[in-house]
DNA sequence: AGAGACAGTATCTATTTGATACCGAGCACT
DNA sequence: AGTGCTCGGTATCAAATAGATACTGTCTCT
């Protein structure tokens, strides 16, 4: 495999090593995109709005995960030029379809998570 | 942190640590597990079968990925006593469960892949 | 002059991930 | 009897990432 198969010729397969589907997928198998992007699904927030939201989140760790969003497309950044600082996030047309699957995920985490913490303290015994 | 939140006398919340739909949501973020659960999607599959499939995941990280998932009832772990030896891995319940929200994670990824490269293009320059 | 708000950086450490080499049991072949 | 092969992993070490914590700059208000 060589290029980035951006092309619709071959169907894309995110198994692939390489593939776009596979690079974007791991901007997603990242801890905190998911709570980032949920957090955002009602509307733009300020940078400390999303880190009192989102809990245990250091600022380094949020700004990294503003910024890769950001360079892929999900979101927005706009700075006002106020005293104190205001900077405000949004999502973007694809941020919002990305919220589509990333609510059923979280909605299948709320739904299970008993059962699975349940199945560890079994599998740990 | 003592213990996890599996009472539901509280609306299940991802974003609040220590919260037990976040301690899930943390397995999902995980770089691996989205492909390993999509690649068991048609049935059961043996280490090395997953090894071909998932391109780049080195044996020690796959192994890592599968006890984790083992560990919460996604997934099952046979052993046959033969010679070469047989493994095979097989989705629960639970993990097909899994596999709604996977899979619409997986398509948007493949839809949305090449025009999330291109922003990364025009965010680089 | 001093304190405070906000949105981050800087720095250092701890944890995770990854690359690579290696292992043990048994069969098949020479 | 020795050699090589398969399979499902470990062991070991290096590199990348995440996290904890402290600090900065700008302006405004007291």
């Amino acid at each position: 495999m060589e290029t980035i198969a951006s092309s619709s010729a071959f169907p894309p397969d995110a198994f692939a090593k390489d593939c776009a589907s596979r690079v974007v997928l791991d901007r997603i198998g990242d801890r905190w995109t998911v709570l980032v992007v949920g957090a955002l699904a009602d509307g733009r927030l300020r940078f400390s709005e999303l880190r009192t939201r989102i809990e245990g989140i250091t600022p380094k760790v949020m700004t990294q995960t503003l910024r890769a969003l950001e360079r892929d497309g999900v979101l927005t950044r706009t700075v006002y030029a106020e005293v104190p600082p205001r900077v405000e996030y949004e999502l973007t047309d694809l941020g919002r379809d990305l919220l589509v699957p990333i609510d059923a995920i979280r909605h299948w985490a709320e739904q299970h998570a008993s059962r699975i913490v349940a199945n560890r303290e079994v599998y740990d015994r």
